[in-house]
DNA sequence: ATGCTTCTTTGCGCCGGCGCAAACCGGCGC
DNA sequence: GCGCCGGTTTGCGCCGGCGCAAAGAAGCAT
């Protein structure tokens, strides 16, 4: 059954960064827990928006649904990062779906409840503007991408920006940590899978990348930078 | 030379929205007037953010430049909208650079200003992540436009968002309200000026649209909506 | 008017990337 | 083991839209 979470938990959460104590604890003492199996929809797009919604523990992809089904990964996010908060102050309805890519730990506050919090605590609602600035920036910087730039160096783009997010080192090289299909990356980039499987087998015979299904290493990321930002010269060691 | 602007204007604005009568002095006993002639560059994309930014009259476009030069219009906005507000909260650099399309009056606070505001008026605070939020959205929802659709749908979607923004009724249809030329149309939907002009060639020559140099007149508005959302029969009346 | 600049239109050729379709591959249940 | 299913690869043909280039128009300045 749901119960409160750990403080500390979520004074590593830049939400509530730089919150007095007390303040933490009038936050941790509204919200819920929850486990969430993997594969589960965690909300749907147009359904009322609920809550503010942390992640403690595994991965969530955002996906955006147009008219005629066809879907766009917005986001993907780990441990510590925030989704669906935003939702509240957008006519109240989730505008994209959150699907749990791993099983997942959350914790969430009733819309109310979360107005409350910031009303009494001014500093969650700077933190949450902060926040949300540097999403709307990402966003604005990937809608410049995908308008001005060709297909294989929005596919790197996607690459480096999914291992600054969830990067695990390994001996090979970096592993993009969680299941990702071709499917995924090119609902990222705006392109199909076909192209996305061609792209990745290319840089695979390159030793670029490695990749298997469901799953991709970058053994050479610097190269992957390389042709993101269209380098002349893919220098071997920096 | 600057002067405190007048409240009831600030009060008609979304981000004062609901705010106590003694709130709204604390603000405009902070805000700086300005008048800004046509044409002016507002604020650089990677300038130090000095301010936030409202618009009390005239129209601003909101460009963002890649590393490479391409450039994309990512707004438009018009009296009583603010801009460049979430700078601060982005590292503090504007992400992108602000051109005044018609001569301005703009007010602007200092960043600490606005964060003291904040701190001491949290309905402020709630207010901009309210606009922001919906802001958010709405690039979002752009960006699975320009992922999924094609370059006709996106230039009539541009237009109509266009429209809604500063349509102005006019005896012939709905007139867009400020310069616009082709290149601009490129830069927001992620084409090239050539197949803006032979896309709208094409609907003028269907009695959908009728434009000029830097300047559009939609005639047909449902059927360019026809076009937009791809609906089988344009028809003649709703 | 006369030119100059800026914006726009249009033709033509090419190519990146999509769409279709078929084969392949790895994992899982039976 | 065997077959099935979902993900992936690859070939092939076509076409939307880009790029180049050159020629109009519409303002603006002199």
């Amino acid at each position: 059954m749901p119960h409160s979470p750990d403080p500390a938990v979520l004074h590593g959460m830049p939400l509530f960064k730089a919150l007095e104590r007390e303040a933490l604890a009038d936050v941790v003492r509204h919200a819920q827990t929850r486990l969430i199996p993997k594969g589960t929809r965690i909300f749907s797009q147009g359904d009322e928006a609920l809550a503010g919604h942390a992640l403690i523990d595994g991965q969530v992809k955002i996906v955006q649904t147009g008219p005629d089904g066809q879907q766009v990964v917005l986001h993907f996010l780990g441990a510590g990062e925030m989704f669906g908060t935003l939702a509240m102050f957008m006519g109240g309805k989730y505008p994209a779906e959150a699907l749990a890519v791993t099983d997942c730990v959350e914790i969430h506050w009733s819309v109310p409840t979360m107005m409350a919090l910031m009303e009494r605590h001014p500093r969650i609602a700077l933190n949450a503007l902060s926040i949300l600035g540097r999403r709307f920036g990402e966003v604005q910087k990937r809608l410049r991408e995908i308008s001005t730039e060709r297909v294989e160096r929005r596919i790197a783009h996607a690459l480096l920006r999914l291992v600054r997010q969830a990067g695990r080192r390994v001996e090979t090289g970096v592993e993009i940590d969680f299941p990702l299909s071709r499917q995924d990356l090119a609902e990222m980039t705006g392109t199909t899978l076909h192209t996305v499987s061609r792209t990745l087998s290319a840089w695979e015979g390159q030793g670029i990348v490695a990749s298997t299904r469901q799953h991709v290493v970058i053994t050479e990321p610097h190269r992957l930078v390389a042709i993101a930002e269209d380098l002349p010269a893919p220098k071997q060691k920096d």
